[in-house]
DNA sequence: TAAATACCCATTGACATAGTAGGTAAGTCG
DNA sequence: CGACTTACCTACTATGTCAATGGGTATTTA
């Protein structure tokens, strides 16, 4: 499935941000800029929306920068796709012939592909995005699977 | 999910003639376009894909029309969805710092959650829809879900 | 020959994405 | 106080996709 960079990079950042910031430092977008590389002032944006949406608290001037304002596990993979994405959690919304075929094949099948996905992107917390880059075992990344 | 119009219509379009093309007849666009309320100009691309994609085979003239050119059970949702969409079932493909957090989030999770949204499309077949639309009874739906 | 149909191509308006750019506000350190 | 660093906010642009619309051509049937 295609995800827009937005979403991509705020949940880099997220993580980021979740590694980098312990013992009560911040980490500044600067830096996470620079790790990642990713954009300062297209990353800049993100955050704003990281901000907010609650994810990330943000101290102004010299030794600022952002930490997160909820733990880890607070903080699913739906609620990053549905701060920073349009699209793939949303319904579908079309018209159709009532007496057509399409309501039915919509409100069967789209309903309960999204259901899955939600399902899914619900079991999955910043927390495990953290545990996972801290120990970058790919065998162990079967455990997140549905 | 926010799934195009095209890959709605499309599927409509298939299953629409799959349901009326019995008898060795075949479904002409206007009719499509009139039993389901789809634009017919639009509805003409969408055709022309699917039959560019193998689905369908058309006839011209007077009594023309479409038929399907395979059985309903050999086409399946994965088929409909790389012929009519760009993202839903394409792989990511951003560059990101090698030591960064990136590759890390996206081989695992991305790759995991394409591996099981393309099970799920690839379980579901145009037999489906025809059934499902046949005997619109709604409690059998779920027969349909992983 | 006339009508119906599929085929093909060009264009358009709306919208989202992925940035870029520049200025403002606030906090830190010398 | 003043330079510096940072977050904050707004605007703009370039590109691409979506969802059509429209016009014209080729083919088949009655």
């Amino acid at each position: 499935m295609k995800v827009s960079t937005r979403v991509e990079y705020g949940l880099i950042a997220l993580t980021d941000i979740a590694i980098y910031s312990e013992n009560g430092k911040t980490v500044s977008a600067p830096d996470i800029s620079a790790r990642e590389s990713i954009s300062h002032k297209y990353l800049e944006q993100i955050l704003l929306l990281l901000r907010q949406a609650g994810f990330i608290a943000a101290r102004k001037g010299l030794k600022g920068g952002y930490a997160l304002s909820r733990p880890t596990d607070k903080i699913t993979l739906t609620d990053v796709l549905n701060a920073l994405d349009n699209g793939i959690l949303a319904e579908m919304e079309g018209e159709y012939a009532d007496d057509g075929l399409g309501p039915v094949i919509n409100d069967c099948f789209w309903g309960k592909i999204n259901n899955e996905l939600k399902s899914y992107t619900d079991s999955l917390t910043l927390e495990h995005f953290v545990e996972l880059c801290r120990n970058r075992t790919p065998e162990s990344w079967d455990m997140y699977v549905i």
